[in-house]
DNA sequence: TTGGTAATGTACTAAACGGTTAATTAAGGC
DNA sequence: GCCTTAATTAACCGTTTAGTACATTACCAA
């Protein structure tokens, strides 16, 4: 199925030399390698051989650091929604009335989403396992906190002016925006094949962006 | 990670003796195993061992009708979109009025991915893998017709009727009324617990289906 | 300078895993 | 009733894979 990829590694010589003795960076770059390799062939489908040959140290790193490869896989996932979380926090949208608020709420999400696509193969995969290493990772509930209070922001200032209608769930439209971004990067594969419709030409992803934002603008719009 | 499930084949008194010389039976009963596995594990995690263990047959059997481990899976793919494509092609909507002939479709739509998860749950594998074992297998433009052209007739009724608003192309339609029924099973288990929502539940399941059905509707009935 | 310790390298292992060899048995046509 | 062949069984095999034992080296504090 895969090319024989043999993991040899790869000579000191050719190893950064930098990284010797810098457990952070050792840490880092074993992180960088593995969530790479986690999110291209899911959790059972990597090798640990494979992440040590392509990374600037050793195998043996890998089990000091992390303890084994599930212990690997769950530091991954932790750091790949640290990251999300870190820049979904950033997002300043006060400056903007509620609707344009919103369409850029969705237009980030949709494009941090296509722009992150390993983010979204650790969330299938993850998902594929039914969150049991997102459930032993600690502090899950904190996640949920930056993208929900944007919301709810600017749901009630949207109330407030009159532009949005009664009867929205914040979590329910958190949920139908992460559900029609997070498509177009999990499913491309067989969509695109079945319909014979590329999903990932920037005309496509354009068009596509504007057919969400449209849907969930005329999901919580005022109607007149 | 997972418990250490002995892969110790089953006595021959204990297997079904009915399939003693049955190739149909012997194929089916691999199949079924194989799909169950399969979307539980993914394509890597599932173990050619285990699913003979819980066959009636034997090991050498797999190999003796499909081949290999990804003829195998090609296999099982094949016949889990058979099956959807089946169903939906069975679907009559003529009598009803466009506008409840889509909600009807969608609707069903949710219904089945819910309650055929491990057919979500392959699919997901099956994007993992970029599609490579979709795209093996002969016919998949097959599969995009029913589901179409049903959702085609339903929204040139409601054109001609006024009851939906021109520029809504039936394929975006459909991934997004895909998209959305999609996550509800696919993110189930990430979602539900960052964001501690049971997704589950009947009454979780019931509130969220009319929140779809609602969400696709506002998309293309005409605003007034 | 030195001693202790955190970090790293090398080489290895036991078990798991996908796949195969070869012999055997049931079934149906003649 | 025999013969061919499809279906099945049981045992086996070479590799891959996660994980480890143990030696060694750089660094820092005293």
């Amino acid at each position: 199925m895969n090319p024989p990829t043999a993991a040899i590694p790869r000579p000191l010589e050719e190893r950064a030399r930098v990284l010797e003795r810098d457990p952070e960076a050792t840490r880092a770059n074993i992180l960088e390698i593995a969530t790479e390799e986690f999110a291209e062939k899911g959790f059972s489908g990597a090798r640990v051989d494979d992440i040590a040959a392509r990374t600037d140290t050793s195998k043996r790193m890998i089990y000091y650091y992390f303890g084994d490869k599930e212990g690997l896989f769950v530091a991954v996932i932790e750091r790949a929604y640290a990251g999300i979380r870190q820049i979904e926090a950033n997002l300043k949208l006060d400056h903007l009335d509620p609707e344009q608020a919103l369409r850029t709420l969705v237009g980030f999400t949709f494009d941090y989403q296509n722009a992150n696509e390993s983010f979204i193969r650790l969330v299938m995969v993850e998902n594929i396992h039914r969150g049991v290493h997102l459930a032993r990772s600690g502090n899950i509930e904190e996640l949920n906190v930056p993208a929900i209070a944007t919301l709810r922001d600017i749901y009630r200032r949207g109330r407030a002016s009159g532009a949005f209608r009664d009867g929205v769930d914040e979590i329910d439209l958190h949920m139908s925006i992460s559900a029609l971004c997070f498509f177009n990067v999990a499913n491309r594969a067989t969509f695109s094949r079945i319909f014979q419709r590329d999903m990932a030409s920037p005309q496509a992803l354009a068009r596509r962006r504007e057919i969400v934002i449209d849907t969930i603008l005329r999901y919580v719009k005022q109607t007149p």
